[in-house]
DNA sequence: GCTTTAAAAAGTAAAGT
DNA sequence: ACTTTACTTTCCAAAGC
């Protein structure tokens, strides 16, 4: 094979070709990122509309779907980090969160904020702490988003602090080592993220 | 009409000039020894002046780049002064450099605390990514500028060719904030 | 697209004490 | 845990790869 998967596009090949192997890519990275058929589906026709505006010229396909796998991710409101996506596709994280501004502004797509409670139960399963546990993080955060001390924060942060509280206040034994692990942030960041909830939930 | 004044200060203004003759780089290295010129990794000479604080890149074309000033006036009085150091070390230049600002950036306060989540709703062209930054960008028209809000009131405006578009920017978006409530005062 | 320069904002990260 | 240093984002010009 001449051109491999990372190669750039060809201008005389064919789109239909083109499509055809980023569907199978999109297939390989649902099984390692473990989302659903809705998601690829989008991110199918986000790559689709971005091949006819003509973004793929002269830049990286596999980056290109890594981002639009991204952006459907986003758009359908299913936690996925860009270094969720960067370990699936061994593409750097940088590339993928510059592909994705640029899908973002030449497809005109706007996405919802992402909220912090949905980030929850991932985290929540690679931990593995309890359903009571992942409720009692939810209220956490509800009251957190009240008091407006979200804005600014990396969502994962705030969801991995408000489960380690949650894990103390039900007596489940995990470290901030063990949730940040889980959560890809470091402790720092929990523990910061906890003296704002102490603040806000007046712990 | 706003509730409260912006305070604004401009950070760093970058500016485009040309001496409009071919400049000798290994010369310059020469009689001053502490300029930075490696040609492998960049073309251009760094030349750093302690008063006004700036980095001005020389390039064999005559062409220049002059980085860190506070002001527009900053600016030109920074690459004259590098043009007047040159002719001091020996270095012939004819004529003076023709300087144009390119670009200006500034820090703002409001003076009240910005709803960003809800600005990420109803801003037209603002991204608000929070994974990747804390701030949000809006690209706005009229000035053609780019201004990052934060939810501390804080903004940064950058993009802009001359002060009076920085000021303009700010009032607009002051003003748009205001009239769709995303502006918090205590 | 990259390389270099400068500067602010606030969050996150890593290294050293 | 604390401080320090450094990286994320935005903008722009320069010459050349």
């Amino acid at each position: 094979r001449l051109r491999t998967w990372d190669s750039r596009s060809q201008v005389h090949e064919p789109v239909d070709r083109n499509f055809r192997q980023a569907f199978s890519e999109l297939d390989r990275l649902k099984d390692k990122l473990a989302v659903g058929d809705a998601v690829i589906e989008k991110a199918a026709y986000i790559y689709r509309k971005a091949l006819e505006k003509g973004l793929v010229r002269g830049r990286s396909i596999s980056a290109l779907i890594a981002s639009a796998l991204y952006a459907a991710c986003r758009d359908t409101e299913t936690p996925r980090t860009l270094k969720d996506i960067g370990q699936a596709s061994n593409i750097k994280r940088k590339d993928i969160a510059r592909c994705y501004r640029l899908l973002l502004r030449e497809l005109n797509l706007k996405m919802p904020v992402v909220d912090p409670i949905k980030c929850i139960s991932r985290i929540a399963s690679k931990a593995g702490l309890s359903e009571k546990t992942k409720r009692k993080a939810t209220k956490i955060l509800q009251t957190a988003e009240e008091n407006k001390i979200s804005a600014g924060k990396d969502p994962m942060g705030l969801a991995a602090a408000a489960l380690y509280v949650a894990c103390v206040t039900n007596g489940e034994n995990k470290t901030q080592r063990d949730v940040a692990e889980a959560a890809g942030v470091t402790e720092v960041t929990i523990r910061n993220r906890y003296k704002g909830l102490k603040v806000a939930l007046n712990l | 009409m706003p509730q409260t004044k912006p305070i604004v200060s401009v950070e760093n203004v970058v500016a485009s000039a040309s001496v409009d003759q071919k400049m000798d780089l290994n010369e310059i290295t020469k009689t001053f020894p502490d300029v930075e010129y490696h040609p492998d990794q960049f073309p251009g000479l760094v030349f750093r002046l302690k008063t006004p604080k700036t980095a001005t890149l020389i390039f064999t074309s005559g062409k220049m780049v002059c980085t860190g000033s506070k002001s527009e006036d900053m600016a030109r009085k920074a690459v004259k002064t590098v043009v007047q150091k040159l002719r001091k070390g020996g270095i012939k230049v004819k004529k003076d450099a023709t300087v144009q600002i390119q670009n200006i950036v500034a820090s703002i306060n409001l003076g009240g605390k910005i709803h960003l989540e809800q600005a990420a709703r109803t801003l037209p062209r603002s991204m608000y990514e929070p994974e990747q930054f804390p701030g949000l960008i809006h690209r706005m028209l009229d000035p053609k500028t780019v201004i990052l809000l934060f939810s501390s009131g804080k903004l940064v405006c950058t993009g802009a060719k001359q002060e009076p578009d920085v000021y303009r920017s700010v009032n607009n978006l002051h003003a748009l904030l205001e009239e769709k409530n995303l502006m918090i005062y205590d």
